[in-house]
DNA sequence: GATGAATGAGACTTCATTCAT
DNA sequence: AATGAATGAAGTCTCATTCAT
């Protein structure tokens, strides 16, 4: 009566994180579907029971990417409470990113904006879904803004600048990130990662004291 | 000395021109010889005459469109003195190309990294090519800092760091234009690059007066 | 007993009317399996329960298509007597068929000359399919014309063509609804069914009366 | 300077008439491109140089056969003066077709009908190409009516439908062919052609005598 | 030197059919 | 009996590159 029943979704999410595998080595369209599918260990006309096309697929696959980012940096947050802490760990984040073992991942950003800016590309415009793929991780950065505010860590004049704040760090990381996986050796990305969140929390924090000069690079000094 | 007889490299040049155009436009992957050879007014296969092969053609379009670019920085540099001014000429220029009518152009910035990092890109391995081809901006801007340095705008302590401060503006500035490429109409450029550049050189210039509490975007609020 | 349990046969009726309906919307080739177990209501494997293979399914589907037809004729039939009125129900269906609402339906006429004429069409080689299939309507049209001869209508001396007669008209009568179902606007398939059979049918009806000169278009000049 | 030229359209038109001949043994949607291209002696990326699609290989095809049957229809008209044996011509050239050592050309018919009238064919909503194609055959037994009411031979009445009486004569052979193509032995083509064009031509004739009593079937008592 | 012609390799996608429940 | 899942084979079409003039 009844044939085996597969959970749809739990196979498309399997299917989508072997794809994001494939699409972070080879790049779009350099990925064929027959190595997405011999990654996923299925027939290649399989993935047709799941996504309608390769561009399907590699949407899905992104959307799983972002989604992982988005809760590993939820559940780093959730550990810390004092907000300059807090965008640290956004830092570490990237950092973890852009030194992990496998860098092939995060090679995948520049994909999304190959995808994106390019006229034939399959997410141009599609602009939105990538806004809405990243409003997690912008809202979560607005919010330890706001929080700091509140708690008397950060200016107050800064709150109507708190979202647009929140872009300038993930833009700025997102520039330091890929300048680094153009594999320059002298390109420290630890270094210029605290450079940069240095300097910005220099200026948006209420000063500890009256005269107090802080190093330019606090992280180092430390 | 007969006006017909072109000089290979010149026609090298003329056909890395044109292929800079479609590239810009389609990517490298969709961008076909034939699109190229049209746009240059060739023959198909007398791109082969020219180039070994597509990625040679690419690889030659990039060089032309860095030295383009480096040339507009140069020419913008000569006409300021003060070091600081200097530096928000990157900015503008930033700016420009970001709100360019012809975004296109800037494409590249996104082609480039594609290729370099994806596995089977025509530029991976090649990072050195890279190095060297951005290799004017940055020592550009280091003179600038150092410069400054002298002149005593700028902190002496940052001599040492003169060239990792030109990497970071040069990777943030790609990250806020790449950010502003993705065509989010809430991200707004201009604020970005003034927001990153003030703060920026809030942290590196010397205090002009004891006790002087600059407004973090200084440059809205003149 | 149970009203459950269905006869296989009936099922097999069920899912080649729900094909007939596939079929000759989009041709045989077009048509996917899937869209054929859609329209039956069944699952697509299910298909294979009641038939082997795409070919059978087709085949189930025109026998149906034919029972259709030749029911109907019979049907109209049996309301006249006179022979001449009896072929003239002939037209009368077929410009029935070829403007009815839904021209889909007599594509199928196409499609059976297609699978069968082709080399590699399903019913090459079943000549005797079609054969037997239009059989019926060949056997009626052939009564109709013994029995005006035996009423004194038609000649006696076409006795022995009655049989090709019945043929000329079946085959011609496809010609003038094919050519009307290519969609020319100026193809008036009322006129020509009537000007292809008042020429028949005066040379082959028992004069009226010596000298008696019918129009050549009798049915327009009415 | 100049690279090998060649007659773009003598090819296309060789390659078309390759086609033409795997067309009609497969039928359009069994006939793949490697089949087209081996029988025209190409690779099976030329065929995309000359043509755009598969769908346009079949209409140049289709264009081809087309003009082959007007020009042979053409040819032997010439050597005839008298209408009715002009009309006659016709006949023997669909016999001539419908017999021929290579019944596989003949086939075409249905493609064309077939591609017309399926929802998803090549020719759907094209019936004027279709239109266009027969036009030259119409125009030519038009011509051959009008000729005939002119020297006498066909009664005056019927000018008004001359076109109509050729479309009649052009759809019910059509007819005749096809139903000759089921391939059943029992459907002498010869005869069922001379039936219909005799009844036809007795009908349109002028009456060579009062009195006189042609021979329902003149051909066949000659 | 310049170029149109030609093509093989390979891409995405469809679908009839089999399998396991 | 009924069916969702899975897939291999095959199809159309693209394109970088070579060849011959």
């Amino acid at each position: 009566m009844s044939p085996l029943i597969i959970d749809k979704t739990e196979k498309q999410q399997q299917i989508a994180e072997a794809a994001l595998d494939v699409f972070s080595k080879q790049g779009y369209a350099a990925a064929s579907m027959r190595q997405i599918s011999e990654a996923a260990g299925v027939g290649k006309s399989t993935l047709y029971e799941y996504f309608e096309s390769k561009a399907d697929v590699f949407i899905a696959a992104i959307r799983a990417w972002i989604g992982q980012i988005g809760r590993r940096m939820a559940a780093l947050m959730e550990k810390r409470t004092d907000p300059i802490e807090k965008i640290y760990v956004a830092v570490e984040l990237a950092n973890d990113i852009g030194c992990a073992r496998d860098p092939a991942m995060n090679r995948l950003y520049i994909e999304v904006y190959e995808q994106m800016v390019v006229e034939t590309g399959v997410l141009h415009h599609r602009g939105d879904l990538v806004h809405e793929m990243s409003a997690d991780i912008r809202r979560i950065l607005t919010d330890v803004i706001l929080h700091g505010i509140s708690t008397g860590v950060f200016k107050a004049e800064i709150a109507r600048d708190a979202e647009r704040i929140a872009f300038n760090m993930i833009a700025c990381i997102d520039g330091l990130l890929l300048n680094n996986l153009l594999g320059n050796r002298r390109f420290d990305l630890k270094w210029q990662l605290d450079f940069y969140l240095n300097n910005l929390i220099e200026m948006i924090r209420v000063p500890i004291e009256a005269g107090a000069q802080a190093g330019f690079i606090k992280g180092e000094e430390a």
